[in-house]
RNA sequence: GGGCCCAUGGCUUAGGUCGGUUAUAGCGUCCGGCUGAUAACCGGGAGGUCGAGAGUUCAAAUCUCUCUGGGCCCA
């Protein structure tokens, strides 16, 4: 194929999208384009936070879906007219994760192996790892397209990063919501470390356990309260019995003696008791009972019963027992009521001396001797096993214990109310996380157990002194003035730098020693909208540009997470929501709908998709379906954006520019005349409208649904109809078409910027900036603001009628197999609705082209098109008329068919002598002879198929220009290469051609026409069972 | 164990807030057509108990409840 060039460049077609977008990426680089598109200062600015990423694996297809998300909205957003505050990326870096991955390297697994390599050197290669596919990250956020600040990324283990953490936290000290306690954490005794749930999550597995129904004896009357407990270990640190206040409990007798336990648990219990009394639980509440060990006594009361919320009936008795050191709700339980906690296990999950008779027994191990124990005194009523899960270790497998341990928290659960009212602020996408999993979890909040008796994280910045005075420290320069030595040269606010430095009491004479924890890492990343900035050491005015938030995305994940944790930081802080809205999204699944995992092997390469398909079609893919429903992924899927999408654009640029070239198309002021130019138009800015309001709900799919589908529109109806124009309009004709087609294209290229940036770029380097000037990328100009003038509801509504005809034409043809190159007389519309008539007025035109036809016309009722034919129904005239049926059957036949139905359409009617009902008749329509029809009542078409001589043989001259083109193209001859054209055969075909030669000469652009079998290519047709031959010879 | 979400032809999916004619479209498949921008396109066929059951209603893919299966989060 020749390309004639011109000012307007033709888009490359032969090479494959993934490597022009590499051109892409790399025009950008020499260009500083994205670094341009964030330089601008703006009046308006629109505030976005990176969730934070860890860089110490590689990134995979889910995290490239969270980029396009974030890089649509923020490229709309920038070309909109806003200012992206900080628009920069973060680096989430300390914690747990961090440190197993260290471990894993140095092959070792405990905290004293850590101890003995050394914390310098443990954490400074932390530091390392969280930073080892760094490079992959950028490298595939920049080949997806993601426009971010990557080098002055926030990265939570920096110095000032931490010191506004320490701000922070000093703050809830200030306010008293930083505080140490007990808190009951999952634990494993085998490595001395709380687990976080992350972890713990990992861990779950099916067990069978011993469960067992144990008594304790009422103070002051003769009864057993009957508990049921899966851990009889625990039992030794009981010391509160719980039952639900508004649960029905029987008092029965068992053999001798009685025992209260929930009503409706009573028979799962006992075979044959004899029931007493019902008492509600909360006659039961204050109750004392005697304990059942002795090992351990408590200050102050305990070993009564009370009331709680969570006793279910489920399981057990009804009535649970309470060791507060070893259950999240007994914690909190007997911290409401003022039980102080007994803990008689020790860190490795062995009792202690106190417990004399089971010293130094690992608790589940003890479990058989204290079942025996009780056996023998009488107080077990029964054994069983149940199966239930049961978490485990997922390092070292050792059952998990939860245990309360020292802790730091923050009194998250003070301030509830605080965070349910930011929450109400925030728009949720979807909503229902709102109130959902989301509110649901803040309606039942607790406190924030921050605490982390681990290595690799933000220090707690709090220091003891021995007569237990407490500081805690907000930033360095504080830190510096209370220290008893100055800080060392190379000091980081990390371990074990900070746990060097003492400070002196400022209320006491003593020295202080920092607690030797870390926090948890979520609260780092939680921290990002201020700490990403220094605030508020520096930057306050950039933070209060940026803060609240006005929008995140991240994964569903996250909503425990940092949506939680951003929440909660900053409403202590700032009494303000974190964030205003909050797109939420789903996980990639597999082809299978699988989740993918390495192990599995089912985890899709995000290089090779970018390779294979590129980027474009994959953030088409994933912005064209709701982004937080689960998605699955293949390449395959993926790829039909290219075919479906990318190329119908494409191919209509190269429409544009092909012709614009030959034509020397210069855009000018114009006015348009036709009906689809005016149609495209008024499409164009309805558009326009669509896709902003998609994008403002964040409802990207719908957006880019509406992008396809006009796409579609602009190439398969608008350009096909609209061709013949282009080529051999007149001057007006084609200023009108020309202008229109440019127009559209550049709104479209600006409207497709933020979803296929590639290709628009593409496209608008190849078309606009060299004709309309204007900046080095289409990134760089503003987004479209539709023009309401050219909107016209009509012409789009008369614009779908017609192409509704026109289906209905094509289905009539094909009904009696007429092609659509048989040219045909006439088409008749039928519909009394005037604005079909108005449609069919003003785009005749068009539909006499798209269907082949002479002429088409409207009427109102279809009586001219069809007969109605009358069959009397013998099996109701028969029985009633028995012999006249027939003298019946005539009388109706020889009326006029439509007379008979609208008389019978009143009820039964009089016909000479005899009385018919309308069961005595059926009538049916018969189309008009020599007509094809289509449609249906209110709208229907009848097309003339009855040929002539002239119709068969213009519709053997269009087969023959057929096969001309289909020549010229297998010669690869250029749209205006003129020909020589013979032809050879059928009598009735060469007489054909004859009769209409100038046609078939325009159309193939043949300078000649001649009968004979010679030219450079010939070829041997067989056209409707009738040979010819033809031979063409470019001129020249 | 608790909470939330999801389930629509062989495959991928729209619609679900607001109940209303024949359930959307693509891929694949079969038949036919069209083509000098197009990897396309157009017409038609086959293919659906809208996960199952019950309820509300004149009317349910849509609202309610129960169940089954899958997922996520939390214990």
């Amino acid at each position: 194929m020749t390309e004639i060039s011109g000012k307007f460049k033709a888009l490359d077609k032969e090479t494959p999208l993934p490597q022009k977008e590499l051109e892409v990426i790399r025009y950008w680089e020499e260009h500083g384009i994205s670094e341009r598109s964030r330089a601008h200062v703006r009046e308006k600015k629109f505030g976005f936070t990176e969730g934070p990423p860890t860089a110490n694996g590689l990134p995979h297809i889910g995290h490239v879906l969270t980029r396009v998300v974030k890089d649509v909205y923020l490229r709309y957003k920038t070309m909109d007219g806003y200012q992206i505050v900080p628009n920069i990326a973060g680096w989430d870096t300390h914690g747990l994760p961090v440190e197993i991955e260290v471990e894993k390297e140095l092959g070792i697994a405990s905290k004293e192996e850590i101890l003995d390599f050394g914390l310098e050197k443990f954490n400074s290669m932390c530091k390392e790892s969280v930073f080892r596919y760094e490079k992959d990250w950028r490298q595939m956020s920049e080949r997806i397209g993601f426009w971010i600040d990557y080098d002055n990324a926030y990265i939570t283990m920096d110095d000032n990063y931490i010191e506004s953490v320490w701000w922070s936290l000093k703050e809830h000290w200030k306010n008293g919501l930083l505080e140490k306690g007990h808190y009951v954490v999952p634990y494993c005794p085998r490595c001395g470390t709380p687990l976080s749930s992350h972890e713990v999550a990992q861990g779950y597995r099916q067990v069978e356990d011993p469960s067992i129904y144990v008594r304790f004896k009422a103070r002051d009357e003769d009864t057993y309260f009957l508990a049921w407990t899966t851990t009889p270990w625990t039992l030794i640190s009981n010391l509160m019995l719980a039952v639900g206040e508004e649960i029905d409990y029987a008092l029965v007798s068992y053999r001798g003696e009685r025992y209260y336990l929930a009503e409706r648990l009573v028979e799962k219990v006992f075979d044959n008791a004899e029931l007493l009394r019902i008492v509600k639980g909360s006659e039961l509440v204050g109750k004392e009972y005697q304990p059942l060990f002795d090992f351990v006594v408590p200050e102050g009361k305990s070993h009564y019963v009370t009331g709680a919320d969570f006793v279910s009936l489920d399981e057990g008795t009804g009535i649970v027992h309470i060791a507060p050191a070893f259950g999240q709700d007994d914690h909190e339980l007997c911290m409401a009521r003022g039980v102080p906690l007994v803990n008689p296990v020790d860190e490795s999950g062995r009792f202690t001396e106190e417990v004399s008779a089971y010293k130094q027994k690992f608790v589940k191990d003890a479990d058989p001797f204290i079942i025996d124990d009780l056996e023998a005194r009488g107080d077990l009523l029964m054994t069983a096993r149940v199966t239930h899960t049961y978490p485990f270790c997922w390092r070292c497998d050792s059952p998990l214990l939860y245990y309360a341990l020292e802790s730091w928290f923050i009194r998250t659960s003070n301030e509830k109310e605080r965070l349910i009212d930011n929450n109400r602020e925030i728009f949720w996408k979807p909503e229902h996380l709102k109130h959902g999993r989301f509110g649901n979890f803040l309606d039942e909040l607790k406190d924030w157990a921050l605490s982390r008796n681990r290595f690799w994280g933000t220090p707690l910045p709090v220091w003891i002194c021995p007569e237990g005075h407490e500081i805690c420290i907000g930033s360095k320069e504080e830190l510096a003035d209370l220290a008893t030595a100055p800080l060392e040269p190379d000091f980081e606010l990390h371990r074990p730098w900070v746990d060097r430095v003492e400070l002196k009491c400022p209320h006491c004479t003593g020295t202080m020693k920092r607690v030797e924890y870390v926090i948890d890492c979520w609260y780092d990343s939680g921290s990002a909208p201020f700490a990403q900035f220094h605030y508020p050491f520096e930057n306050q005015d950039k933070f209060s540009e940026a803060f609240p938030v006005s929008f995140i995305t991240e994964a569903l994940d996250q909503t425990r997470g940092w949506f939680y944790s951003l929440l909660a930081i900053n409403s202590l802080l700032f009494h303000k929501p974190a964030y205003l809205k909050c797109l939420t999204l789903g996980l990639i699944l597999d082809e299978d709908g699988e989740k993918m995992s390495k192990t599995k092997g089912n985890a899709v390469d995000p290089g090779k998709v970018m390779e294979d398909i590129g980027a474009d079609a994959t953030r088409l893919y994933f912005l064209s379906s709701p982004v937080w429903k689960s998605t699955r992924f293949s390449e395959d899927l993926a790829r039909e954006k290219i075919s479906k999408t990318l190329n119908t654009l494409i191919n209509t640029v190269s429409f544009f520019t092909s012709n614009a070239n030959i034509d020397d198309f210069q855009p000018s002021e114009y006015e348009p005349t036709n009906h689809l130019d005016r149609w495209l138009l008024s499409k164009k800015n309805s558009l326009i409208n669509e896709v902003r309001e998609g994008l403002d709900v964040l409802e990207s799919h719908r957006s880019a649904r509406a992008l396809e589908d006009f796409i579609d529109s602009l190439s398969n109806w608008y350009l096909r109809a609209s061709r013949r124009r282009f080529w051999e309009g007149t001057d007006e004709e084609k200023k009108s078409a020309y202008n229109t087609l440019y127009e559209t294209l550049e709104t479209l290229t600006l409207l497709v910027a933020p979803f296929t940036p590639f290709l628009a770029e593409r496209i608008y380097r190849n078309i606009i900036m060299p004709v309309r000037g204007g900046p080095e990328s289409v990134h760089l100009l503003e987004y479209p603001v539709a023009h309401g003038s050219r909107i016209d509801q009509d012409i789009e509504s008369h614009m779908d009628t017609v192409i509704r005809i026109t289906e209905m034409g094509r289905n009539a043809r094909q009904q009696v197999d007429m092609r659509l190159r048989q040219p045909l007389r006439e088409m008749v519309v039928v519909s009394d609705d005037p604005e079909v008539g108005r449609a069919v007025e003003g785009l005749k035109e068009l539909l006499m082209t798209e269907l082949n036809l002479k002429d088409v016309r409207v009427i109102h009722d279809n009586t001219s098109m069809v007969e109605t034919v009358v069959s009397p129904n013998y099996s109701s005239l028969g029985p009633r008329f028995k012999g006249e049926a027939a003298a019946v059957a005539d009388a109706m036949e020889a009326m006029a068919p439509g007379e008979l139905k609208r008389m019978l359409e009143e009820g039964s009617t009089v016909l000479g002598e005899f009385t018919v009902i309308p069961e005595d008749v059926n009538f049916h329509e018969r189309v008009k002879e020599g007509y094809a029809r289509s449609g249906e009542p209110g709208l229907e078409v009848f097309v003339d198929v009855t040929l002539d001589n002239e119709l068969i043989m213009e519709g053997m001259a269009r087969d023959v220009v057929r096969r001309i083109q289909t020549m010229r193209k297998e010669l690869d001859l250029g749209y205006t290469q003129e020909i020589d054209t013979c032809y050879f055969g059928d009598e009735s075909m060469e007489a054909s051609v004859e009769y209409l030669a100038d046609y078939i000469k325009k159309e193939t652009l043949s300078r000649t026409l001649k009968k004979g079998e010679e030219g450079d290519h010939v070829k041997k047709w067989n056209i409707d069972g009738k040979e010819l031959t033809i031979g063409i010879s470019p001129v020249g």
